[in-house]
This record gives C-alpha cells, sequence and structure tokens, in this order.
DNA sequence: ATCATGCTTAGCCATACGTCTAAGTATGAC
DNA sequence: GTCATACTTAGACGTATGGCTAAGCATGAT
C-alpha cells in the first residue's frame, strides 16, 4: 500500500534496526564522527554508512562534514510524529473503552440488574 | 547486528507498514473479522493474512476463530516498550542537556563573559 | 448433499535490505 | 610529494518483504 504517510513509515522502518537504534541512543549522548560511531558495532564503515543515511532520511540525524571527518547528531524533535501518533492510538482505545463504559451504564439505566 | 532486542525490532517493523497501521487503528476503534479488515486495504486476503501474521507476531494484535471467521483484536498494552523506549531517548537527550546547562553555569562561575 | 463463505496453504515474483569487498577521493600530517 | 586517515562509491550476494494467483479445507446455509 502507498497511503501516503511517509513519515511514519520512515521513521519506525529506521527505528526497526537494532544497530541504527543503538547508534541513535550514542547520538543521543554525544554527537560523534562516523568511525567512533561504527567502531562498536563492529560492522564495514560503508555498512554503517548506509545505516546513517537511513537514519537520516528518516529526519533522525543530522550530518555535516568538517575537513575528511562528518560528524552526526541526532535531532531529538524527529521522533515527535511517533509521540504523536502512539498517543493518537491510545485516545482511539480510550474512546471505546468511554462508549463501552457509556453502553453499560445504559443498560443498567434501561433495567438490567 | 543481532542485539538481542527482538521486541522492539519486531515491534518498529510491524508498525514501519501503512497497511498495517491502519488495521491496527481500526481494531483500535472495534474488534474486527479478517475479510472486513481487508475490503478497505484493496489487497488480497492471503496478502492481508500476512499483515495480521506481522502484528500478531509483534504481540500487537491477538486473534479468535470461532467457526470459519477468525475475529482480530488489538492488544493495547503491546505499545508499552514503544512508548518506554521513547521517553528513555528523551531522558538521554536531557540529561545531556542538563550537563551542557551544568558546564555554562561553572565557565560562569569560572570568570568567562 | 450441495453450495457459498471465509479463511489457509503453497508457491511465484519483483524489489528492498543488510552485509560485504574492492577500489575510489579528499584531507591532514610529515 | 608521500602516506595514512576518513570517508565514499560501486557492485555483488543472500535473505526478507509485500504483493499476487491458484488451490485447498472447514463451516454454515439451503
Amino acid at each position: 500500500m502507498a497511503k501516503h504517510d511517509p513519515d511514519l513509515s520512515l521513521l519506525f522502518h529506521a527505528l526497526a534496526d537494532p544497530t541504527r537504534r543503538s547508534i541513535l541512543t550514542r547520538l543521543a549522548e554525544t554527537p560523534t564522527r562516523v568511525t567512533d560511531l561504527a567502531s562498536p558495532t563492529g560492522l564495514r564503515l560503508p555498512t554503517v554508512m548506509r545505516h546513517l543515511s537511513v537514519l537520516e532520511e528518516a529526519g533522525l540525524i543530522s550530518t555535516s562534514k568538517d575537513g575528511r571527518t562528518r560528524t552526526c547528531a541526532m535531532v531529538p524533535e524527529a521522533l515527535e510524529p511517533v509521540r504523536a501518533w502512539l498517543d493518537e492510538q491510545r485516545a482511539i482505545w480510550e474512546a471505546r473503552l468511554d462508549r463501552l463504559d457509556a453502553f453499560v451504564m445504559m443498560a443498567r439505566k434501561d433495567g438490567y440488574r
């Protein structure tokens, strides 16, 4: 399904990989250059670069190059849509519980029990 | 990377598809049988079934069969780990801001500005 | 018993993903 | 200029994903 909602799909997809999540966590602590992000993962540089570009395309990190080193930094507000989606789901669910409640009330009033 | 954290990876992966998110939203409103979940998607049944099993393996929905119809229902607490991860990231980020703050304070005290 | 309904299974297909190696390019140090 | 560092690009490779069709197999209705 295409279903224009590319933001969330990109975000969730980016977060679905443990390597990418650990990179992100590391960047939440402090900006870091590519090589230093790569070493703890045990992965080759090109592989890590790919993960980084997935994160960047999702808007979760930003990078900038200074001389020959590229430094990556988290973009904390990028997680906002995820949180918003979660809240929305919760709201829908709770509205449903409320409807159920109302139904039970009504049933009582109408003489059940 | 393997990195035992299969929960979050399964969850995020399940949420990374718009069809699956819309199914989930629908189920947040009310439990629904497979055929009725399928029709609005424009996808064939087997395809939808696959999406459903992804959702189920991630623990996001539960299903039960009664006669020949299978009914799916959301498992709202399944989103908890996602929310927890988000909170954790935020905490790390904020701890960093605090450290920065502290640093600035110290710098001032030591005579800068 | 027959038939329609509702899911299931099996298998195909194209594309995307995660990983690698090998060979660039650009920059800083000597 | 030479060399090491730090990416970057290109391409290969196996697996996973998302979609399909075509047959199954129960179950409910007639």
